[in-house]
DNA sequence: TCTGGGGTCCTAGGACCC
DNA sequence: TCTGGGGTCCTAGGACCC
């Protein structure tokens, strides 16, 4: 049976949840409707867009440019600062309403869902439902969203990203030579700054192009990926919408330090507030960790990683860190100047399936029980406040409070 | 005061085994 | 005197997404 597929796409989601939440506090302006942009802190040397207006795109300004080249593109440009937590309340309220729809809903992003609504089975009822959706949203929770329809995820997704804002478009497979093949291949799902250059010295220059290439070809080119962007560009796609909530594969958290970093010491602290962080997220899921990575990257953007397997699973904050520390004493050789500096766990297994607590000792246990309180200290008075004692003096200890701030 | 942070998936090459 | 080859596991790095 043919599926019936959604794409909900919240327009300029970071700005206009932004706009929405300023009105609600007595705001004089809409910052939609004037060149603005949601940014990173540069004195943080996290300055990147991350979201902008109608009238800053018409600027020219790009998500994930600097905020330094978006100021030259448009003096008069207004900067708004990110807050997750407002853009977590209006994600979940979008849920809240598609759940009004179906159950069979993906959360792909934070501003972006797939809905299996299958159940409608005549074209005319899905689009008419995909109105309804847009108009509902528009009215009730204040910003606007693009929803594509279609026969697979593929094609809802590309749909979805035509014409904005505010529009409901459909991508049925006697559409795709019409709305898809004369774009270009770079607006292909999936296709990125690294795979379009090598198409068009192919003579690959549109999604139809890329329709009609040799498979054989682009396999031998591309591997895996050739196959898939040909299938892409066939609008080909299989795959499910993933509505059952799944556990992550992997956990991570890094940081662009303010300054760069020289001391091995140093960036042993962060590292430790840093594992600090991904412990307590793998313990809320249950999970545990059979890998730790550490990455680094130096004041000239050059990347390093290293990873290595920890003896049993485990989620204790000790024994991760130390495995980091490890990790980070092997790729660290003077003179380092270190700009970022992460930790994350993968190869993660569901804290009960775990046969080896049979074999904890007690020792492992006493950690345990301290990691739990911890945590339960974090959930009290914020996780900023709390953190191990370790070997940090009161002066370092303000310093990654401001760091993670 | 130019270049985030959270992810997923894939690949190539080395080690090791039979 | 000769250097096969398939399979698995592991790691580093890269590409892509929002």
């Amino acid at each position: 049976m043919e599926k019936q597929i959604l794409h909900v796409d919240v327009n300029n989601a970071f700005l206009s949840w932004t706009a929405v939440e300023m009105l609600k506090n007595e705001s004089k302006i809409d910052i939609r409707e004037i060149p603005a942009i949601i940014g990173g802190d540069e004195t943080k040397r996290s300055g990147i867009v991350l979201a902008k207006s109608m009238k800053a795109k018409e600027c020219g300004i790009k998500t994930a440019e600097t905020i330094y080249q978006a100021r030259i593109k448009c003096p008069n440009l207004k900067i708004f600062p990110s807050n997750f937590k407002i853009y977590r309340k209006y994600s979940d309220k979008l849920y809240q309403l598609l759940l009004q729809y179906t159950d069979k809903i993906e959360r792909f992003s934070i501003d972006e869902c797939f809905l299996d609504m299958t159940q409608y089975l005549m074209k005319d009822t899905l689009v008419n439902k995909a109105r309804e959706i847009s108009k509902r949203v528009k009215e009730e929770l204040g910003f606007t969203v693009n929803i594509g329809v279609a026969n697979n995820k593929l094609l809802a997704k590309m749909a979805s990203d035509f014409t904005k804002p505010n529009k409901v478009h459909t991508l049925f497979q006697k559409e795709i030579s019409i709305k898809m093949w004369p774009l270009p291949v770079s607006e292909l799902f999936m296709l990125g700054k690294k795979t379009v250059p090598k198409l068009y010295n192919m003579q690959i220059k549109t999604i139809g192009d890329l329709a009609k290439a040799n498979e054989k070809n682009l396999y031998k080119k591309f591997g895996k990926h050739g196959i898939q962007m040909w299938e892409y560009a066939n609008g080909i796609d299989n795959s499910e919408v993933q509505y059952k909530k799944e556990k992550p594969k992997g956990v991570g958290n890094s940081i662009t330090l303010p300054k760069n970093i020289k001391e091995l010491e140093k960036l042993e602290e962060i590292l430790l507030a840093l594992t600090e962080q991904v412990t307590y997220r793998l313990r809320k899921y249950d999970l545990l960790a059979n890998t730790v990575n550490v990455q680094l990257r130096t004041k000239d953007f050059e990347d390093t990683s290293h990873q290595g397997k920890l003896l049993s699973a485990t989620s204790s904050t000790k024994e991760i860190y130390e495995k980091a520390k490890q990790l980070l004493n092997q790729m660290y050789h003077k003179p380092m100047e270190i700009r970022l500096i992460g930790v994350r766990v993968d190869n993660l297994a569901e804290k009960n399936d775990l046969q080896l607590t049979l074999f904890k000792d007690t020792n492992n246990k006493k950690q345990e029980k301290l990691d739990k309180v911890i945590d339960e200290l974090k959930e009290k008075y914020g996780y900023t406040k709390i953190t191990r004692a370790g070997k940090m003096n009161t002066d370092n200890y303000l310093r990654l409070k401001d760091i993670k701030k």
